[in-house]
DNA sequence: TACCAGGTGTGGC
DNA sequence: GCCACACATGGT
């Protein structure tokens, strides 16, 4: 499958909404649930190998980010601009729900080399064999296990939220139909589950079901915040007048930033 | 050693 | 409703 016009690899998995990707000669590999594509990219082309019907729908191929970028362009914020020149190719993904909903619970007060290797052990123990290399493991297969396993893997505090996160999904469905639910409310229904709160529930939102009228903020969020407002506030005051502010791109506006503050260390 | 990491839950006010 | 603090763990 091939994608032209502004597609960057590197930038889309560093991003900080995906967790399990490896870097090889010449592309990256990307994994989601059980299945797996090469990015490679040749000019201004991009070659995706792969599950052609999945993978479409994870880039999120048919989104215009030429027309989105443009509309974000216009407003004014600091480091905005250079913040989407700097993060261009980069692109929201449609991440696996139950994955995504466990990797953020496991992103909590947690680095990004440690969320990556305790996703990994997860994977190694209760993943299936997908070929040569395992799966993400099913809502049953996480269900099955207790959140002392789950703490002997280095998941801390977060071991019971996993256990409880993975039973609701795999014993009462929890996951069906949230798709279908407007945002506030979707975002409403991640929080009942114990381990997510504002922040993970928009990163899921973002990350998983492509809604970008939402604004996960996080200690970097806090700092963009800050240099716009020039102020401090909750993060649920800091959540809303983001979105006011941003507008209906406001996710995708807030990842360009996050990408650009994190990568140049800070304001 | 103290502080931080893509925060959340809880108890006190 | 807001605020301060604890929470597991590993890295700097």
């Amino acid at each position: 499958m091939k994608i032209c016009g502004a597609f960057d690899a590197k930038k889309t998995v560093e991003s900080g909404q995906i967790f399990r990707y490896e870097q090889n000669t010449g592309g990256y590999i990307i994994y989601s649930a059980d299945k797996k594509c090469i990015v490679t990219h040749n000019g201004n082309e991009t070659n995706i190998t792969g599950d052609d019907l999945y993978f479409a729908r994870y880039f999120d191929i048919n989104s215009d980010y030429e027309t989105i970028e443009k509309k974000i362009s216009k407003i004014k914020a600091p480091h905005l601009k250079e913040a989407i020149v700097f993060g261009r190719g980069l692109r929201l993904l449609r991440q696996d729900p139950f994955e995504t909903l466990i990797s953020f619970i496991i992103s909590v007060n947690n680095n990004i080399p440690r969320i990556k290797k305790i996703i990994n052990a997860l994977c190694e123990n209760l993943g299936k064999d997908a070929g040569g290399w395992r799966a993400f493991p099913s809502p049953e297969a996480l269900a099955s296990r207790s959140e002392d396993f789950y703490r002997s893997l280095g998941c801390g505090f977060r071991a019971p939220r996993i256990a409880e996160a993975a039973r609701a999904v795999a014993e009462r469905h929890f996951l069906d139909s949230l798709n279908d639910l407007p945002t506030e409310e979707l975002c409403a229904r991640l929080q009942e589950l114990n381990g997510i709160g504002p922040k993970v529930a928009d990163c899921i939102a973002l990350f998983a079901y492509a809604r970008y009228d939402v604004c996960p903020v996080d200690t970097w969020v806090k700092k963009i915040y800050e240099d716009i407002f020039g102020k401090t506030a909750s993060q649920k005051i800091m959540r809303a007048e983001l979105i006011c502010f941003f507008g209906e791109y406001a996710g995708i506006a807030q990842q360009y930033l996050f990408y650009y503050y994190r990568s140049h260390g800070a304001s």
